[in-house]
DNA sequence: CGCCAGGGCCATA
DNA sequence: TATGGCCATGGC
């Protein structure tokens, strides 16, 4: 039972294979796209992106006025409160010299803790962040992964630490596999256990009959 | 049409 | 600690 984490990984990374995610083309862009995609559809964050495209850059979100940035990223949703959270990330990001590199040395619970300190970045975003921009392994419990493990039967910790906790004791601490399992969960998500309690190809199909029965 | 999406903050008990 | 209201667009 210790490797049941292991095993619904492998189940899905052998069904839909490796996800190379976070869907990004740099760090920055990542993050942005992190504060953009809270409760949030991937579809309405990517149009925002798109009209930020040519502003994609911390000193140029720095100097924008706020009303301009919630203008640009309004197809996300929450546009004002969003661009008051850009910003007071940047605000952050700012005291590194917008420099990844630097902030990548930092030790994951310290930079957890500095992330998590900024308003408007709660732990889902901190901890997506940690992953797939400061390369942390670390297990991200989002809507999905609660879903996903409800569905199979699993008695999982209704508080985010203690569900993350209970994940982390069973798996190696490794990069890569943190990284395609969030991945893994999402695609999942959007082609199974959407509505029906079970579903036809799916995956995970096997564990969740056991249950059932 | 109504529903809801890869949350988080804040007030309240 | 745990609910409830709030923020808002666009696809279905």
């Amino acid at each position: 039972m210790q490797h049941r984490f292991q095993s619904i990984y492998d189940r899905l990374l052998d069904h839909y294979g490796p996800q190379s995610w976070w869907p990004a083309d740099t760090p920055f862009e990542m993050m942005i796209g992190s504060i953009l995609v809270q409760n949030t559809n991937w579809r309405n964050v990517n149009k925002a992106l798109l009209q930020l495209r040519p502003h994609l850059e911390p000193v140029l979100i720095d100097k924008m006025p706020i009303d301009k940035l919630a203008q640009i990223i309004r197809s996300s949703g929450f546009f004002n409160i969003k661009a008051k959270r850009i910003k007071a990330f940047i605000d952050w990001f700012k005291d590194y010299d917008y420099d990844i590199g630097q902030l990548k040395k930092k030790d994951k619970n310290q930079l957890r803790y500095e992330l998590l300190k900024i308003n408007g970045i709660g732990r889902e975003t901190a901890d997506v962040m940690l992953l797939y921009a400061f390369h942390k392994p670390i297990f991200v419990v989002d809507a999905y992964a609660r879903r996903i493990f409800y569905r199979i039967g699993f008695d999982m910790p209704t508080t985010y630490d203690g569900f993350r906790m209970v994940v982390e004791k069973a798996l190696p601490s490794d990069l890569q596999l943190y990284n395609e399992y969030h991945a893994l969960l999402v695609q999942h998500a959007k082609e199974h256990c959407k509505s029906s309690p079970i579903c036809k190809g799916c995956p995970l199909n096997t564990i969740c009959e056991q249950r059932l029965n």
